[in-house]
DNA sequence: TCTGGGGTCCTAGGACCC
DNA sequence: TCTGGGGTCCTAGGACCC
């Protein structure tokens, strides 16, 4: 048996735990640069605010219900999302930690039990140790944990906790479950399920695996078989080095001359380096786009991307903003308002061994101590502290977060502050 | 005025090999 | 008239996830 434990309303939770007075007020939580809205309290969904409605659209709404508005605050959200997942870990001896909000738990071993009780039981410390309330879904395959888990939190009933363990359950549970909201199913999909007469998780089990498979590939069957109890897709505890790093912002305001947009992709480029060195790999690609803003009307549009082969792999800020500087000079474009600028780094190798070069002129071990000195001094005095000249100052590309609520678990001096003011 | 960011997996088609 | 068979690797694009 597989378990899942989904955090609720995760984001918002994370502000509300430090901000008891929120208890029954509709929170939402905002995308990057203010833009959309990314997590929602009940109370905020109750009101009809939509995912990803854009913050603009939704001023009146805000005021006249008076909603809780917070900038997304990432620092606190992925410490808060530790906490979580350690806890949960002391129950099982192996966890994968799916997202920032959500956990499989491996249950083999545990059938002998009430898996009801158990549920209930991880749900109850896990929101009493971190404040963050969970929903735990438990199935025999992960599909149908998650299909547990949504039951778990629409029906108070449940207290938290659906288990699916017996063949009845399961066909019932499938009949009232939109084949839409089954992991796996997109937009696009759904679409062609609904044109195939398919609108329950239930009618897609009773369509043949050779339709399935001719229709929605090797996915599709791994789900069918999924959804009928059969195990396809396996607990996976060790998290593997990305195979891709990318590092993109929207800029804070519209921006046309290169330099700005420069130092915006150097700061990137420099994160991407820094992603790289936490995960022992080296960039032997990456490439640089930049686009105008796709929503307006008036401004003329231009998107262009550019792709680039490392001959020496490296993980050096230095050389990855170098490369990154090369590529945006081609792509770049006078005369266009520019919105969004980004870094990817494409091919991803183990930083050891290194493929060398005879004709190497770079110091390699005098600028690898280099990097583990701003490395080390970046995380105690905070990422960007000592940076390399053309990632600038950050004026202009600058994101727009107004309603940032303080890093009250990571960042010391706004700690102390928050325990003076209590 | 104003619309996020970061990933994975799969397939089809082209280029190439013997 | 008629022109093989079997394979790999790479890339772009599409679908999905949170």
């Amino acid at each position: 048996m597989y378990g899942l434990v989904d955090c609720n309303n995760f984001y918002a939770s994370c502000e509300r735990v430090f901000k008891p007075d929120l208890n029954g007020v509709p929170i939402v939580v905002l995308s990057n640069n203010d833009g959309c809205v990314i997590a929602r309290s009940n109370e905020a969904k109750t009101l009809g605010i939509p995912m990803g409605e854009p913050a603009f659209k939704m001023k009146e709404l805000i005021e006249t219900n008076q909603v809780a508005v917070f900038s997304s605050n990432y620092a606190l959200y992925g410490d808060m999302s530790n906490r979580v997942m350690k806890t949960l870990a002391t129950f099982v001896p192996t966890i994968e930690i799916y997202s920032i909000d959500e956990a499989f738990l491996n249950l083999k071993g545990f059938e002998h039990i009430d898996l009801n009780v158990f549920g209930r039981k991880i749900v109850r410390t896990t929101s009493k140790n971190t404040g963050i309330p969970v929903s735990m879904g438990i199935a025999p395959t992960k599909t149908l944990a998650k299909v547990a888990n949504k039951f778990a939190k629409k029906y108070k009933g449940y207290k938290g906790v659906c288990v699916i363990d017996t063949e009845e359950k399961r066909i019932k549970a499938l009949q009232k479950f939109d084949i839409g909201d089954v992991w796996g199913v997109g937009r696009k999909h759904l679409k062609t399920m609904n044109y195939n007469g398919i609108y329950t998780a239930y009618d897609f089990t009773q369509r043949s695996k050779s339709w399935v498979r001719r229709n929605f590939t090797v996915v599709g069957e791994r789900m069918w078989n999924e959804l009928q109890g059969i195990p396809c897709i396996e607990m996976d505890s060790t998290p593997s080095a990305k195979k891709q790093i990318c590092t993109s912002r929207s800029f804070g305001s519209r921006l046309t001359a290169f330099e700005d947009i420069l130092e915006a992709v150097s700061n990137h480029a420099a994160s991407c380096a820094a992603k790289l060195r936490r995960q022992k790999s080296c960039a032997a690609g990456l490439m640089v786009f930049i686009m105008t803003n796709p929503f307006s009307e008036r401004d003329a549009q231009y998107v262009n991307s550019k792709h680039l082969s490392i001959s020496i792999p490296t993980n050096s800020t230095a050389e990855i903003i170098q490369y990154a500087k090369m590529l945006l000079q081609d792509i770049y474009r006078p005369g266009f308002s520019y919105k969004k600028a980004g870094v990817i780094i494409t091919e991803i190798i183990s930083d050891s061994p290194l493929q060398g070069d005879l004709f190497d002129t770079v110091d390699r071990e005098k600028h690898k101590k280099l990097l583990k000195a701003i490395d080390s001094l970046n995380d105690g005095l905070g990422s960007n502290k000592v940076r390399i000249a053309s990632q600038g100052y950050g004026k202009k590309w600058k994101l727009k977060n107004e309603k940032l609520s303080p890093r009250y678990t990571t960042n010391l001096s706004e700690i102390i502050e928050v325990k003076a003011k209590d």
